[in-house]
This record gives structure tokens, sequence and C-alpha cells, in this order.
RNA sequence: GGCGGCGUGGCCGAGUGGUUUAGGCAGGGGCCUGCAAAGCCCCGUACGUCGGUUCGAUUCCGACCGCCGCCUCCA
């Protein structure tokens, strides 16, 4: 069974499935005014990951993740750049989507989009006013926050701290600092939608409440996101389903920062590297090892030094995987991954396996989990060395390193990359030189390789080449 | 001001009241190799400071120092 840390509590306890065999998830998705940066990609993996060990331990996932489609910053690029809203929205939305391709993360079951959901949030506030807990002012609909039995429970503080902290902008026409937005009014030009209260927009904290219990129902099992939607977006969700009457989320995760220089990443300090611009420098692999090597709730620092460090941990996994031929498993169906030859395999092998699992199991200690998969990466190169690469006992442990990986959505390549007719021709020259002792010549066409970027090594099969 | 997190060997980064090591990267030595590369073997007596509890603490408790974050849009 799963352990969870869980915001609401601050433990770390087990993940309980309200239908026995399926975990209902809902993840905070992107709002798309912009390319997505690293912190964007972390979660986004944090939570691939997750899902991805659900599948891997036979569970059925429903994994649904929206796309927040309006929002006061898509308006303002829209007018900053004499577009439509929707225009603005479509395109970054398509970009994020190719990053998250790029990363390898599995598609949302569902992805709801904001617009789709007007209506039904609307009702929602509409609702909650009747009940006495919103109210009007001229710019909107409120919620009042002191109406909400254990409001503060994910800022994991008391009403009055968070009430002594708030700050307060001019003008506003709020009963307490900490009230917030239900619904905006239109101003001229704004998209707008209609309702009780005029032409207007929804506040971003109402749709993903609307949105997960329309989609997993009451008392879903998990509502995630970086650790800065905590407070106050998913305090503020809750708060919703709880004037509403409604049983939200039974666990909450949340997972740290990408920091840069010891800071938080954010868009506020301008310190953020677009995704997409990593994407396109590095192996996109690279960034989900760099992830996974530390735990989901510690800040990580993304640097060249640390991106370059994780490369070369995937150059040994992929070293593997060349030597030993191994497929790419990751194609495997999600749910069907079974533990190469569990039955059959060593003691050694299961034992590895068995610490991979329950290393995943307490708390997704990601960390632990590969250190599991680096010791066998070293047991199956060791059995090689004395029983060669077909050796049955390596290629198990091997295999097993493969699996283990694809559960992490971690494919392995064992291919050499393309070799252009020039240097194969070198190769093959030099291999020839070889069969001759010429060891001058053949040292000088491997400088030569190696100065125009390759990695040369001398295989079974004589000279192979790659980047 | 309130609340929370962190401080581990050159770097990254798990974990644990003591008996044998996380793991990766870098570095040193050896094996293998025509030489390399890849791979294998061996190597570093690390746990912020000061106290306390204990037979024994990096691990528990307290204080302190330092760093970071949330209380405002933010993954």
């Amino acid at each position: 069974m799963l352990r969870l840390h869980d915001t609401a509590t601050g433990t770390v306890h087990p993940l309980v499935q309200r239908d026995a065999g399926r975990v209902s998830i809902y993840v905070c998705g992107p709002t798309v005014y912009d390319l997505p940066h690293l912190g964007h990609g972390r979660y986004a993996l944090v939570f691939d990951v997750l899902r991805r060990f659900l599948l891997f331990s036979g569970l059925e996932v429903h994994y649904v993740s929206n796309v927040t489609d309006v929002d006061d910053h898509i308006i303002d690029r829209a007018a900053a750049e004499e577009r439509t809203e929707a225009d603005v929205a479509a395109e970054y939305e398509a970009r994020w989507w190719e990053a998250m391709d790029a990363l390898g993360v599995l598609r949302p079951d569902d992805t709801p989009h904001a617009t789709g959901y007007v209506a039904d949030m609307v009702s929602l506030v509409a609702g909650l006013q009747g009940r006495g807990v919103a109210y009007e002012t001229s710019d909107g609909v409120y919620l009042s926050v002191d109406r909400i039995a254990g409001y503060g429970l994910l800022a994991r503080q008391p009403l009055e701290s968070l009430r002594a902290g708030a700050r307060v902008a001019a003008g506003e026409e709020k009963r307490s600092p900490l009230d917030f937005v239900l619904w905006k009014k239109a101003k001229p030009g704004e998209p707008s939608w209609p309702s009780p209260w005029g032409p207007g927009r929804p506040g971003w904290h109402t749709e993903c409440v609307v949105m997960s219990l329309d989609l997993l129902g009451d008392g879903f099992d998990l509502h995630g996101g970086g650790q800065d939607l905590a407070f106050p977006h998913h305090e503020n969700e809750r708060a919703q389903a709880v004037a509403d009457g409604r049983d939200f989320a039974h666990h909450w995760m949340h997972n740290g920062w990408v920091m840069v220089g010891g800071e938080k990443m954010s868009k506020s300090l301008g310190n953020f590297t677009s995704l997409t611009d990593l994407l396109g420098r590095r192996d996109p692999r690279a960034y989900r090892l760099l992830v996974l090597r530390s735990h989901y709730r510690s800040p990580i620092e993304v640097t060249d030094v640390t991106v370059s460090d994780a490369e070369k941990g995937l150059e040994r996994l992929d070293g593997l995987a060349r030597r030993f031929a191994l497929p790419d498993v990751l194609d495997a169906a999600p749910g069907g991954f079974v533990v190469a030859g569990t039955g059959a395999a060593t003691d050694a092998d299961a034992d590895a396996v068995a610490r991979f699992n329950e290393a995943m199991e307490e708390d997704l200690d990601t960390p632990s989990a590969l250190a599991a998969i680096f010791e066998l990466v070293s047991r199956a190169h060791s059995v090689a060395d004395g029983g060669g690469p077909r050796d049955p006992a390596a290629v198990r442990t091997a295999g097993t390193v493969a699996v283990l990986c694809g559960a992490l959505g971690l494919p392995l390549r064992a291919g050499t990359g393309e070799v252009d007719d020039a240097s194969a021709s070198l190769a093959a020259e030099r291999d020839q030189a070889r069969r001759e002792r010429d060891w001058d010549r053949a040292d000088a066409i491997r400088d030569r390789l190696v100065a125009g970027g390759w990695t040369v090594e001398d295989g079974p099969q004589g000279t192979v080449l790659r980047r």
C-alpha cells in the first residue's frame, strides 16, 4: 500500500482508495499564457511518476488535470499582442503538450478546460451566495472565509494567524482580507459569460472544485500540485467544497520547488528557465532523472552541473541497454508491466525489486528506488563480465533494470544514434588498420572521430561510435 | 510578526539509535585493452554549533546559528 505525505495532516499515511483498486487523482494543470517553465516540468514529472507507479503496482488510475484557459494573464497577453484570448490560450496549450510529450508525461485521462465549465461554476457561486457564504461587491462575488470550518487546514495555520499576515490592497471592498473572488465582473472588452451578476468570468479557485467533483465525484482520493498551490489555491478550493457541503479530496500532495541559485524559481522573480528551452538543449530524460534523484518534497537546483550529472547517470543506464540490447520498455502497456522473471529471478534481483517497491511505497522515495536500480546495473555488468552479455542471469538482471526504469517513465536507449556515412567509413578504416596492427593509423583515425564529437569504443564487432 | 521546511563526505543526494556499505558524479589505485573507451574490483573514518537523554546519537530532546519558503499572482 502506497503511503504518501498528506499536506492536510503533515504526516505520511496510506493513500486510501475510495473504490478499491482504482485511484482517483486531480492535479492542477497550467494556465496557458506563456511557455511552461522548469517548475511546471517538475510537478508534471512528479505526478507522472506517481501515476506510473500506481499503474505498475497493478492499480487503475483515473487521472484528471485541467487547463486554465480563462485568466487575467491570458487577457493581458491577448491585449498586449492584439489577439484574442482564445488564440493565446490555444497557442500556449499546444506548447504545453509539446513539452509534456517531450518529457514523456502521460496524457491525463481527462483534461477539463475552465471555459467548458462556466455554467457549472455560475451555479456553484450562486449556490454559495444563496447559503449566505458569498457576497457581491461592485467588481465581483467573494467568499467569506471566516464562514468556513477549518479554513487554514492546508496552510497549516489557523485563520487568525493567516489574517495577521495578510496584505490588504487599497480600495478593496472585501469584508476580510482573506476573502477571495469567485466571480469577476467583466470590464469593457474582456471575455465574459452571462451570470446573475452580469457578464463576467469565474475566479481561478472555482474551476478546480467544479471540474474535479464532476469528473471524479465526491470524496476522490488525491489532489495535488506544486507547493505554492497549497495556499491559497487549494485552501480556497476546499473552502468552496466545504461551503457547498461536498466531500472533497481525501489526501493532498504537494511537490517542492525548482530553485535557482538558492531561490525559488518563479515568474515574479523573473529567474525562470522555460522548459521548452531546456528540452531543446538537453536530453529530456535527463530532467526526469534529475527530478527523480531527489525526493519530490525537497527543493532541487537545476543548473548545467546538475543536469550534466543526470545525463551521466543516464549514460550509465543507456550503456547497460546497449550492452544487452534491451528493448524499449516504455511502449509496453502501462498497466501491463511484469517484473521480468520475478518468479525465476535470482534472489538478488528479487531483493532489488523489493527494495525498489518499498522505497516507492514509502512516500515515493525515488532516490532510494534509483539506488536499487543502479545496484542492479552494476551486478548485470559484473555477471556479464564473467559469463558474457548472453549470460541468462545477467540478461535477466538487465531486463529488470529496464522494467523498473520503465515504471519510472524512463526509457532506456540501446541505440547509438545516427552515424553518418563519412564517420562510418572512418570506423571501417580504423578496423582495417587494427586488423593490420597498424596502431598509429588506427589511433589517428580515432582521434579524428573523437574530434568530431564521437565516443569511440571497441566492441566485439569492432569500432562502435556513439554521440 | 505568524507558520513551515532544510543544514550529510569534493559535488548531488537517501537513510539509520550501535554491529558491513545508500546510490550517482568527480577523484585516486588496480584489472581488462595494442593503447584507449566501456566495464569490473578497491579506496574517502560525512552527518551545522552547543548542551541534554542514553551503555552508545548523524539519527531522540532543547537551545542557538545559517539557509529557504508560505502568509500576494505563482507548479
